[in-house]
Order: C-alpha cells, then sequence, then structure tokens
DNA sequence: ACAAATTTTTAGATTAGTCTAAATAAATAG
DNA sequence: CTATTTATTTAGACTAATCTAAAAATTTGT
C-alpha cells in the first residue's frame, strides 16, 4: 500500500507574524531605511541573539531581504502577510467595540490574539458583519482584501497653532493609560477641538471639546493626537 | 537597583489544551474508565511516544491524574479547563453560524482556533451578545461561566424502532459530509421527524421530515442523530 | 498460567524559538 | 585614521513538542 503524505505548510506561526508585524511598523516609522537587528529586539522585548536567528529564517522564506549587519527589509510577499495580520487586528477592534461594548483602550491585547486566528472567509464575512469599515476604533485605516488602505488626510494636533476647529481623527500612542486620559477629557474620533489659545512658551493648548468643556491639552498629549481640519473637504 | 521578576504564568499552552479536551471527550464516552495513551494518541493523530511525554507534563501540572501503564484522568482543574475550552468553541460557532452567516458544516476548524483565544471578558460579552445561547449549531450543550451545562433529554434515532414523532435535536458525528448529507434531507435542528416504517432487516428507516419530504434514513446514519420525544415534556 | 501479542514507556534525536557569552563587524570620536 | 564603543553575529545551551526504535509491562488466548 502506497503511503501519501500531504505538505500542508503551515506559511506563517504565529511568532514568525509578529515578527513580521513588528518590522512593518518599524518600516513606517523609518521610512525607507533597513530595519536593524536591535530595533526588532526593542520592539519585540527580544535579545538581539534571538532576533538574528528569527530574520534568517525569514529571509529564508522570502519575506524578508536581509544583509548581514545591514537590517532587514520586508518583500512584497512579507508586506501582504503585514497587511493581512493588521487587517485582521483591526477589524477585530472594531468587533470588539461596535459589536460587544469593549472600551476602545480594552481591546489592543484580545486583537492580539485574534489576529493570528487563520480564515479568510472568517475575515471577509467579519469584515461584511461589521459594514466594511474604513477605519478601527482608534482611527487608524484598515486594509481591505487587497491591502489598500484609505489615506488618512490628517496630522498631528501639536503642529497647529493658530486658533482653529479641527476634527479628532486618531492616536498616535496606543497605550491604555494615553486612551483613557483622552476618555476623561470626552474625546472621542470625530470629536470637534476648538484652539482657543497657544501658549508659546510651553506648546501647550487650551480648547473647547464638543462645544462644552473647556480643557487644557499639553504638548506631549497633543503631539499624539490626530486631527484634520474642520472647514477644508475632510 | 533591585530586579523585579514577575511571574506571568501561561496556565496552559495551545497544545496542552488540545490535549486536554481530547482526554474530556474520550472520557464521556468512556464512563469513568482512565483514559488509555492510545486512545489518546489516535483521537490526536499522534505517536503513544509523544502522549506519554505530554501527560507526565499535564500530570505535574496537577491537570490529570496518571499512574504508568494505567492511563489517565482529568482532575477537577482539568475539567474545568476542558469546560471552559469547550464553552468557547461552542460559542464561537453560534457567532459564526448566526452572526456571520457560515454554514454549519463549515464551522468547526475555525472554532477550534477561537477556542484557544484567551480573555475572561471576551468570552462572557460574547455569550451576552449572543444571547446566551443553551447549545450550539450542532444541538451540543454550551457550559456557562461556571461549567454548568443544560442536560439533554436525547437519545439516538437508532434506539427508536416504532412509529412516532421526534424532533431532531443533534448529532454524534461533527464531520463535514455527515453534516452536508444532512443538510441535503433538510434536517435542521428542531426538525419533525415522524417515522413511517423501521426496516426489521437493516434498520433501516422510512420517514417524513417537517411533514414534507418523504426520506430513507440508513441505521448507520441513524445512529449518528440525536431526538426527542415529540409528544413528551421536552 | 504461561507464551505471544499488544500496549506503554524509555532512550535518543530533531526542530522552533529562546537565552548567555564570546567573537566579529561597523560606527564614532578624538 | 586609528582606538574605542556599539551593534551584530556566532557558538553553545535550554525547553516544549514531536518523532523512531528499543525495552518493559500488561493483557490475552489457549
Amino acid at each position: 500500500m502506497n503511503k501519501i503524505t500531504i505538505f500542508v505548510r503551515m506559511l506563517t506561526t504565529f511568532t514568525e507574524e509578529n515578527y513580521i508585524k513588528a518590522i512593518f511598523k518599524l518600516e513606517e516609522l523609518n521610512h525607507k531605511a533597513a530595519i536593524s537587528t536591535n530595533d526588532i529586539a526593542v520592539s519585540l522585548a527580544m535579545k538581539p541573539a534571538s532576533v538574528t536567528d528569527m530574520i534568517k529564517r525569514l529571509s529564508d522564506k522570502k519575506i524578508i531581504t536581509y544583509k548581514k549587519y545591514h537590517g532587514v527589509l520586508l518583500t512584497k510577499k512579507g508586506k501582504e502577510i503585514a497587511l493581512d495580520i493588521i487587517r485582521k487586528h483591526r477589524l477585530w477592534e472594531v468587533f470588539l467595540v461596535k459589536k460587544l461594548n469593549f472600551k476602545w483602550d480594552e481591546v489592543h491585547d484580545i486583537a492580539e490574539q485574534l489576529e493570528h486566528i487563520n480564515s479568510k472567509e472568517l475575515v471577509n464575512k467579519l469584515d461584511d458583519f461589521l459594514g466594511n469599515p474604513k477605519f478601527d476604533p482608534h482611527g487608524d485605516a484598515i486594509p481591505d482584501k487587497d491591502g489598500k488602505m484609505r489615506y488618512q488626510q490628517s496630522f498631528s494636533l501639536s503642529t497647529v497653532t493658530n486658533k482653529q476647529k479641527v476634527i479628532f481623527s486618531g492616536v498616535l500612542n496606543h497605550e491604555t493609560k494615553f486612551l483613557q486620559y483622552l476618555t476623561t477629557l470626552e474625546l472621542n474620533l470625530g470629536s470637534v477641538i476648538e484652539i482657543e489659545s497657544f501658549n508659546d512658551y510651553d506648546h501647550s493648548y487650551k480648547v473647547k471639546i464638543n462645544k462644552k468643556n473647556q480643557e487644557f491639552i499639553s504638548e506631549q498629549v497633543a503631539s499624539s493626537i490626530l486631527v484634520y481640519s474642520a472647514n477644508g473637504k475632510s
């Protein structure tokens, strides 16, 4: 009797996917430049030696290009995998907030697990169930099936120094504490921030939020708040 | 400077959970008797030597009791873990079928992944979101937060030999092919099966399903169909 | 009740993913 | 431009989870 072996190649392990996502995020910050072993190690709380090991494996699988001592970059295939993971992460976050009533500061760790669930049909049906959202609860764009993301026409609040109305559209810091702080300011995606004065000395703001409450926003906080102009054509 | 080490003990790995679930299911069939290494190996498509290794580890963790050469049994702790995994599996199946419109024969593999997602709040919120269902799409009872399951007052169709009406309430075989076959018979949970005749020779049935279509059901199929009496008090 | 068959365990090996310590390459600062 | 510092890689070791082959224990059939 013949023995038939079927090779079901698990494209990427849970661990590999975490590396791929980390590299993708570093590339987003690091515009064009190759990503160093150390940066990856820091971002994943891992030792550089372990990272070297893993990037060799990812390089063998054609997920990154790697030149010894000169860092790595994702290949086309690597970027596709990264965008797929990010798509899943952000769709699950929408599910958790919109359907299960989690708060926006509670969903990251759970989505971090859910993003590794492997099923094309599941992701696409989830996407439809949620009404094909374009942004997640933190204002981050959700890639579509083909990895395309809607371009966000937004900028950091800290770049605005004149009196004007802006719309809160996202954050650059996803830490629980920061998100909770914004919640105490009654800042939600879409909230109107009216800049009443800008303090030239410490770069802080006096603002009115949602036409109601007057608040103080420090430069540190402003730098992590993304907004777009309230008059302009979005 | 003092170094503080926090022990975040991952209670059970993905792999351990699969063993625990397999042992639980074997115990359900095997009423009381200890589960053999070989049975576990067969059920997980693993070699007995690997199973021996793992049951030593599970025994060290007080998840099973193990006596060399005499099989294993889940401890209280082990049963709790198993029921928690089964709760998650069945709730996710309800989600997939009721909310995402998957068919009942398509959900097993996806739920097999989702059952390992670790978050008490997630499971409980999902449970509420689904309206605290008591049965999954295959008629299996869903354990509640405390591991309690509603007792199903059902029996195999193959134990019925007289003309009577019964209600289809579950399956003993969860294979895709079998579920798809039932679908072609237009058999859904709650369907009325009216036994018109029982063939004493091959133990097959002539039945009317949902008062509409007349069908033939073999002994083999009947043995995997669970029903309850249509007259009796549920 | 004992020999043969079956089941289970042990021993030793492998792979993925991690670590520490040592070696090597690259970057930097006089 | 060379010495020092920093970053990276290599070497060797460990754990979890698996395997095969061999040894040991249990069960079974007459």
